[in-house]
DNA sequence: AACTGTCCCTGCAAGC
DNA sequence: TGCTTGCAGGGACAGT
């Protein structure tokens, strides 16, 4: 499930093999992953455009195009981008290809159909992309300080975990890594934000900033289901270092006395050493 | 403000 | 073996 390390990797490789490179010709399959806008406007929109780099806000991707206008993925389940040279087999579930100017083409996939791919006006965000302006800081991207984390918070009486996985307070954390951040911390998902004092807050906003930043380096977490790859088709290698995440019933790795519990908080599941975090 | 539930969708696993 | 059911999850949204 591509969060912000996951996403953060496919930035790379679009900065690296994307940027520069004109789309020459697009095609979309189902309407689905475009419909926030429509196919047409999506090839109306990319066809004939250089992708000028590739930037990232949370778990938006965001291309600015020469023409003005920006592409956005949104990988959301299981979304994924990938390169191939013209003319390979595609994936099932491949839902829009764009013929560049090297000749490779890059694939738009997804079963689950939770993602999408549009094109919109960046000087109209307001209008074509509202959620955009709401999220929150970036905790890779922007600078992100133990004092946006404490504003952030306020005297919000939530629980540390639907907290971290709120995009507009922190954006770029899902379920994953909540749960590895959380532990980290040794702070309990259950926890109420208003209980942090300031020495808390800062650990949290350390293991915010230590997990996503190992994550990144271990480009992402690739689980059993494969489903998340990087550009290349390589996943990622940070789930050998999961602490809690799919671990119930084990032993704690951090203090070896616990054993990893799982409930359901903010209606996702939630694991959790109940001996070191408190 | 904060919570719960619903929806979207497919693949996989468990249970019968 | 082959079916049905349930579950997984990001995020917007509605309802309480």
């Amino acid at each position: 499930m591509p969060e912000l390390p996951e996403v953060e990797t496919v930035r790379r490789g679009l900065q690296r093999h994307l940027a520069g490179r004109r789309i020459v010709e697009v095609e979309v399959g189902r309407e689905r992953v475009v419909r926030r806008t429509s196919r047409e406007a999506l090839i109306a929109g990319l066809t004939d455009t250089v992708v000028e780099r590739a930037d990232r806000r949370g778990k938006y991707l965001l291309l600015p195009l020469d023409s003005g206008d920006s592409m956005m993925i949104h990988l959301r389940m299981s979304g994924q981008v990938l390169l191939a040279a013209g003319g390979t087999e595609r994936p099932a579930h491949t839902h829009v290809v764009m013929h560049l100017d090297d000749g490779n083409e890059a694939w738009f996939a997804d079963p689950r159909t939770f993602g999408e791919v549009v094109v919109f006006d960046p000087d109209h965000i307001d209008n074509e992309l509202p959620e955009l302006n709401k999220l929150g800081v970036d905790p890779i991207a922007e600078r992100f300080e133990s004092s946006d984390l404490h504003a952030a918070i306020g005297r919000s009486k939530r629980a540390l975990k639907p907290l971290l996985l709120d995009q507009h307070v922190v954006a770029g954390i899902g379920n994953i890594y909540a749960d590895e951040i959380l532990h980290d911390a040794r702070l309990h998902p259950e926890r109420a934000a208003s209980s942090l004092d300031a020495r808390r807050v800062e650990r949290l906003h350390r293991s915010i900033v230590k997990i996503l930043t190992s994550a990144i380096s271990a480009g992402g977490s690739t689980l059993s289901d494969s489903q998340y790859v990087d550009l290349m088709g390589v996943g990622g290698s940070y789930q050998d270092e999961h602490a809690v995440y799919a671990r119930e019933g084990l032993r704690c790795l951090t203090c070896g006395r616990g054993f990893v519990r799982r409930i359901v908080s903010g209606g996702r599941s939630t694991h959790y050493c109940p001996v070191c975090q408190r």
